[in-house]
RNA sequence: GGGCGGAUAGCUCAGCUGGAAGAGCAUCGGCCUUACAAGCCGGAGGUCACAGGUUCGAGCCCUGUUCCGCCUACCA
């Protein structure tokens, strides 16, 4: 055991807490203390036995080279919020954490970090390089575990994973291989989408689609031999692509196009380079769009690709993997960069007559989702994955095997599993997974191994690895088991993987869907023959307060580090746990979790008096306590009872926000506002039964009030749970959730006291409106007669809170009573309510109040009586609604009759001075 | 083009299976009432985007419309 707060002597009783509550020093220490003492490393066993029920969690790793910024703090606060939860509930809690090695994304830092000291990656060498990166991420890698830490999140460290892990990158290779083996895995040349900046193949996910002003040109192709029947001579082609037309192969109309039926199978005269190309017939081909001729280029355009395939057309490539013209263009282009080459084109084609004209296009282009640059279509030699039969199952599984919530992300997960093309997963770089399989450079053969072959099996040739590496994504895919311990032993599977596969929930951004949860579930259902997870919790994107995207270029980012810095973690996460209803964005501002830095204020500041007032465990057992206990004693523990309801409730259904209100609502609004108050007076007072039994309360109701906030605020909960007195277990974290106390549930407390708060408000609304100085002391009478059943009794025990609480000297209280005509007046639930103000207020003020408080009633006289009255609601509407309606009206009547009758003798009072 | 979501108080949003419109912040008035001025008490503020429909009854269900987001797509 170290030496931590838990360990200490709990400091309890008066001075237990500082003044203000600092959360800087509280956080560090409770962080340092549940990771020494392991509080969050589960044990396999008590699964495996059965002892237990698990509840697993996998962490979306962060990219190794990222820092944390709010989306994340989102995520992991409602991770957290649900592991913590999970162990309230008894579960077995393993939460994964780790970072993926972010291939593109970590080969570019390092780069960077190169050509500052005037290399290139070339200059090392592949081995060096890798080496280098290592060394990289040795420094700078646990930078965003650091700032997990931080956040409170209750991970298991010792499953900490990376992924290029020895036993995350054995997993990488049982994939591929197996995957391969099963023809799932193929290798060919295609056209892919590439980075020229990252010099790298890209998934279709990972090319990004950003509206871009752009320009179509239109040139004239002539056609070779004779004019068509109508005399024309050419057919003009549109392109926002120019420079591309020295790899054109082909012009293309849709069948169906008058305008040009005559020209199929004739060939027209490619520009700039004479060549005859064939026009062809394909009702791909848009007639409305431009010219309705479509120039052909399958090496640099996707659909030109999928038309050239169809057509049997060639392919060339004049561009070249780094953005430059090659030596299929014609001399003059070679060399030239594209952009460039575009230029000159377009300059040679207007000097040539051919160019009709240039007119403004918008339209949208493909950028790398790593560095922002415009992606180009090129051919060449890939790895994919025949996705097909691996989506059919992932599809199939949802909603059955795993649910998503909230449920309209379905149809996008179908959409995307529909309608998928292969998966391109090498990457033209070296920090990754090698691709694990080998050329024999005699005999040619392809060997594709889990083990490093030395030579050919088949000729004992000298073998030669593959140069790529996989797409990150790939080992992303397989997190929920290669975490775990997958592959292992095959025969004797990892503990962890038994007790904890598959996971209970994962928990992420609906922006990487498909990036990764579609993949995983791929994955997982292949190779384990189970779903990953039983549900996906997809949250919203955290944005700026107008709305947008967070991003460093539009300098609105709100970072989560500065934000618990300044107003402590607890209120960031409570924070965006308010905020986090499904299905939502949220607009994140500082001022909301300034806002919400007050609550934790509240929190302490409550927890504070408690303390002040518990010196010690109090002499009463709570059982002792209930016995002839007051109002308030009875109302907190009810309220108390219908709290874990709706906390745990919301819990279960991933109502988080739900979670933080009916917290937020009960903490303040009631425990602070109403009981604290109440409580006061028994505290201080001599009956030393009540005051027990009260003290006794007090401490119930802030210790399970811990409990039940613990999971979204885990810092002030545990620090102010650790000198409460009389608590047996320490550890907050590993409390169970507070027991239901059946016999606390108390109906008639509730509108007991919903009719005593009644008249505290009502004489607090007279003195307030009429402005009469707080601290003058009023006498108050009130006449019972038609107020609630056991009304009298209600007020008559409570006497001496009303006198606090409103601020009243005296008191008359009993059916038949009457205070003078100038009062100040209302009606409670039936019960008249006088306060004495001769010569207090003038009473014109108090008349046009209860103008206003009349006007409110027939409002709502009006709509009662509508709705009554209305035909067929007797016939219609179940008995219970009905009856609700007429007491309503009932007693509508019978406060407006009254009041109207008070306003009267006011009135009259009034006209006699 | 297809899909999804949103439109409720000045702002940000709740409102679960249809049964008297809610919260926080902001605002106005009054209070340093010894846990808390990061606080307390009270007030004001809404034709629930628009138009129809179903129903005894609609913020909620159905149809259409208008705006605003996002995702997706082969219009060069």
């Amino acid at each position: 055991m170290s030496d931590t707060a838990a360990t200490e002597a709990p400091r309890t009783g008066e001075n237990a807490l500082p003044k203000g509550y600092e959360p800087a020093d509280v956080e560090a220490r409770w962080i340092r203390h549940w990771e020494e003492n392991k509080t969050f490393t589960p044990d396999p066993a008590e699964v495996l036995s059965g002892a237990k029920q698990p509840f697993s969690i996998v962490i979306p790793p962060p990219n190794v080279t990222g820092a944390l910024h709010m989306g994340h703090a989102l995520d992991l606060t409602l991770q957290d919020i649900l592991c913590r939860f999970m162990r309230q509930q008894g579960r077995s809690v393993l939460w994964v954490p780790g970072t993926d090695h972010a291939g593109i994304a970590t080969q570019n830092v390092v780069e960077r970090q190169l050509k500052k000291e005037g290399k290139k990656r070339d200059d090392l060498g592949r081995e060096k390089f890798v080496e280098r990166v290592w060394e990289w991420k040795k420094e700078y890698g646990d930078r965003i575990l650091n700032q997990i830490r931080s956040l409170g999140a209750s991970v298991d460290w010792d499953s900490l994973r990376f992924t290029m892990d020895e036993g995350l990158s054995k997993a990488v290779r049982e994939v591929f291989v197996r995957l391969y083996d099963e023809g799932l895995i193929y290798k060919g040349n295609y056209i892919v989408n590439w980075c020229n900046r990252c010099h790298t193949a890209l998934a279709d996910d990972e090319v990004e689609h950003a509206p871009k002003k752009g320009k179509l040109w239109r040139i004239r192709y002539k056609l070779a031999g004779a004019p068509l029947p109508d005399g024309r001579t050419e057919l003009v082609v549109a392109t926002t692509r120019p420079e591309t037309l020295l790899g054109d192969v082909a012009v293309a109309v849709h069948p169906e196009d008058d305008r040009y039926k005559d020209a199929v199978g004739r060939k027209v005269i490619l520009p700039l380079v004479g060549k005859e190309l064939p026009v062809i017939a394909d009702s791909y081909v848009d007639r409305e769009f431009g010219t309705g001729c479509l120039k052909i280029t399958p090496a640099h355009d996707m659909n030109d690709w999928a038309l050239s395939r169809k057509h049997d057309l060639p392919v060339i490539t004049v561009i070249d993997d780094k953005g430059f013209m090659n030596e299929n263009a014609p001399e003059p282009y070679r060399g030239m960069a594209s952009l460039v080459c575009r230029e000159r084109i377009v300059a040679d084609l207007d000097a040539a007559g051919l160019l009709v004209d240039v007119t403004d296009h918008d339209h949208s282009v493909g950028e790398c989702y790593r560095c922002k640059s415009v992606i180009e279509p090129h051919v060449s030699e890939q790895w994919f994955v025949k996705v097909g039969p691996l989506a059919k199952a992932a599809r199939a599984a949802v909603p059955s095997l795993t649910q998503i919530f909230p449920p309209q992300w379905e149809k996008t997960y179908y959409e995307w599993l529909d309608n998928i093309r292969d998966w391109c997963i090498s990457r033209q770089i070296w920090w990754g997974h090698r691709i694990p399989a080998w050329t024999c450079q005699n005999c040619g053969e392809m060997i594709v191994r889990v083990e490093d072959p030395d030579k050919c099996p088949k000729c004992g040739g000298p073998l030669k690895q593959e140069d790529d590496v996989l797409d990150t994504w790939f080992s992303s895919a397989l997190w929920p088991f290669s975490t775990m311990g997958w592959p292992g032993d095959k025969e004797h599977p990892a503990a962890k993987l038994r007790a904890y596969y598959p996971t209970s929930v994962l928990v992420t951004g609906f922006d990487i869907l498909f990036f990764w949860v579609a993949r995983m579930m791929m994955m997982g259902l292949h190779f384990m023959g189970e779903a990953p997870f039983k549900h996906v919790y997809l949250h919203a994107l955290v944005r700026d307060e107008q709305g947008k995207k967070m991003s460093k270029s539009t300098g609105n980012v709100i970072d989560p580090l500065v934000m618990t810095k300044k107003y402590g973690t607890d209120a960031m996460r409570f924070t965006l746990t308010s905020f986090a209803a499904m299905g939502r964005d949220i607009k994140l501002s500082e001022k909301r979790i300034e806002g919400y830095r007050h609550f934790v204020n509240k929190i302490w500041n409550s927890a504070r008096f408690a303390l002040m007032n518990l010196p010690g465990e109090p002499e009463l057992t709570l059982h002792e306590a209930m016995e002839n206990s007051s109002l308030a004693n009875r109302w907190i523990l009810h309220r108390l009872e219908e709290v874990k309801d709706e906390v745990e409730r919301a819990a279960f259904e991933y109502r988080f926000n739900d979670i933080a209100q009916s917290l937020y609502r009960f903490i303040w609004s009631e425990f602070c506002d109403w009981f604290v108050e109440m409580a006061k007076a028994d505290l201080s007072g001599d009956n030393a039964c009540a005051k027990e039994g009260t003290r006794r309360v007090l401490l119930t109701v802030l210790s399970e009030t811990m409990a039940l906030l613990h999971p979204v605020m885990p810092f002030i909960t545990q620090e102010i749970w650790s000198v409460l007195p009389g608590i047996a277990d320490r550890e907050l974290a590993l409390a169970p959730f507070p027991a239901r106390r059946p016999e606390c549930r108390d109906e008639a407390a509730a509108r007991d006291m919903a009719f005593f708060q009644g008249i505290v408000t009502g004489v607090r609304a007279i003195r307030t409106e009429l402005t009469i100085d707080p601290a003058k002391k009023l006498p108050l009478i009130i006449d019972t007669a038609d107020g609630p059943a056991g009304g009298l009794a209600v007020l008559t025990a409570n006497e001496h809170l009303i006198r606090s609480l409103a601020r009243i000297d005296s008191t008359d209280i009993g059916p038949g009573k009457t205070g003078p005509r100038a009062s100040g007046t209302a009606v409670v639930d039936g019960a008249r309510v006088f306060v004495p103000l001769k010569g207090v207020v003038d009473f014109g003020a108090e008349v046009a109040r209860l103008d206003k408080e009349l006007g409110k009633l027939d409002k709502q006289l009006n709509a009662t009586s509508a709705k009554l009255s209305a035909p067929g609601f007797a016939g219609h509407a179940p008995a219970d609604i009905v009856a609700a309606e007429k007491e309503k009206l009932a007693g509508l009547k019978d406060a407006r009759g009254k009041l109207a009758e008070l306003q009267e003798r006011l009135k009259a009072a009034l006209a006699e001075g």
